[in-house]
DNA sequence: ATGGTCGGTCCCCGA
C-alpha cells in the first residue's frame, strides 16, 4: 500500500499536474495541502471520474487539505485538529482505513509556517504542534497503524536544508519548532525519509524565488511519521523530485511511503 | 545580467 502527501499550492492551479502524477505512481491514499480553495471549489468531478474517494477540508483562499482514497474509509475521524476551538483554518483530516494488516490511520497535515517569528503566528504554530502531540499520543496506546503526513513546514536537523545558517532564525528551523518535532519522534513515531535514508540531503520544498530550483536550494519540510506497526511494515519511502522541474509546478513535491498491506475486500 | 516567484484576493498577504 502507498501512502503519498503533496502540498499542492491551490488544487484548482494543479489539478492536470496532480492527475497525471496519481496517474502515472499509483498511490492508494494521498493527502494534500494548501488547496486554496473552498471545498465546494474542489476538482472534485475529476478526481472521482480518476477513481478517487474525496474528503475535503477547504478554506476560501488559503490553506486547506483533503484525503483521496482508492476505496472509501471506514470513517473520517476529524475534519479539525482538536485541542483549540477558536482555530478556524483548515490544517488537518484523519480517516481510518481498512487494510490486510489491520486497522491504519492516516493524518493529513498542515502544520503553520509561524513565520514572521516575532509575531503571534509562531505560538500558533507550537500550539499546534503540542496539539498534533496530544492527538498522536492517545492513539499509539492502541495498535492501529498510524501514518501521519504532510507539510510539517520543520526542517528536523541542518541534513535537511540546504544553508543551516543563513536558515537558523526562521521558524522552519528555529529550535523551538525542532525541538517539538523531535518531541513527536520521542513519543515513538519514524520519521519514514530519514529511517531508509540516513545520509542524504534531500529535499521536498524549493522556493519560487531566486532560482532556488536549478541551484538546489531546497528544504525537507514534508513528512510521514509512522507508529511502531507502520514503521514496522515500511518497505520504501521517496520523493518525487522530478515534479518539481515540470511545467506550472507546486513549490513542493509529493512525499510517499510503501507499507507492507493491502486494501481488505 | 546588481535581479531573480507564485497564487489568491482585492489595491496586498502568505509562503
Amino acid at each position: 500500500m502507498k501512502i503519498a502527501s503533496w502540498n499542492v499550492n491551490s488544487v484548482r492551479k494543479r489539478t492536470a499536474n496532480l492527475l497525471a502524477w496519481l496517474e502515472r505512481t499509483t498511490p492508494d491514499i494521498v493527502v494534500l495541502q494548501e488547496l486554496k480553495c473552498q471545498a465546494e471549489q474542489f476538482p472534485r468531478l475529476e478526481l472521482e471520474s480518476a477513481g478517487w474517494h474525496c474528503e475535503v477540508v477547504g478554506q476560501k483562499a488559503f490553506n486547506g487539505v483533503a484525503m483521496l482514497s482508492r476505496r472509501p474509509p471506514l470513517e473520517i475521524t476529524a475534519r479539525a485538529l482538536p485541542g483549540d476551538p477558536a482555530d478556524e483554518q483548515s490544517r488537518y483530516v484523519e480517516a481510518l482505513f481498512d487494510t490486510t494488516a489491520g486497522n491504519l490511520r492516516v493524518g493529513g497535515i498542515y502544520l503553520p509556517n509561524g513565520n514572521p517569528v516575532a509575531t503571534e503566528k509562531f505560538p500558533y504554530k507550537l500550539g499546534f504542534m503540542r496539539r498534533l502531540r496530544e492527538r498522536m499520543a492517545g492513539f499509539l496506546i492502541g495498535d492501529d497503524m498510524l501514518a501521519f503526513g504532510g507539510d510539517y513546514n520543520v526542517c528536523p536537523t541542518d541534513m535537511d536544508v540546504y544553508a543551516p545558517a543563513a536558515w537558523a532564525d526562521d521558524a522552519l528551523c528555529r529550535p523551538e519548532s525542532r525541538d517539538a518535532f523531535r518531541s513527536l519522534l520521542n513519543l515513538g513515531l519514524t520519521d519514514a525519509f530519514r529511517a531508509l535514508h540516513p545520509t542524504g540531503h534531500d529535499y521536498s520544498f524549493w522556493d519560487y524565488q531566486a532560482g532556488a530550483w536549478s541551484k538546489d536550494h531546497g528544504l525537507r519540510i514534508d513528512h510521514w511519521l509512522l507508529s511502531p506497526q507502520a514503521a514496522d511494515r515500511l518497505r520504501a519511502c521517496g520523493i518525487d523530485k522530478s515534479e518539481r522541474g515540470k511545467p506550472e509546478p507546486s513549490d513542493h513535491v509529493p512525499v510517499w511511503v510503501e507499507l507492507d498491506a493491502a486494501w481488505k475486500d
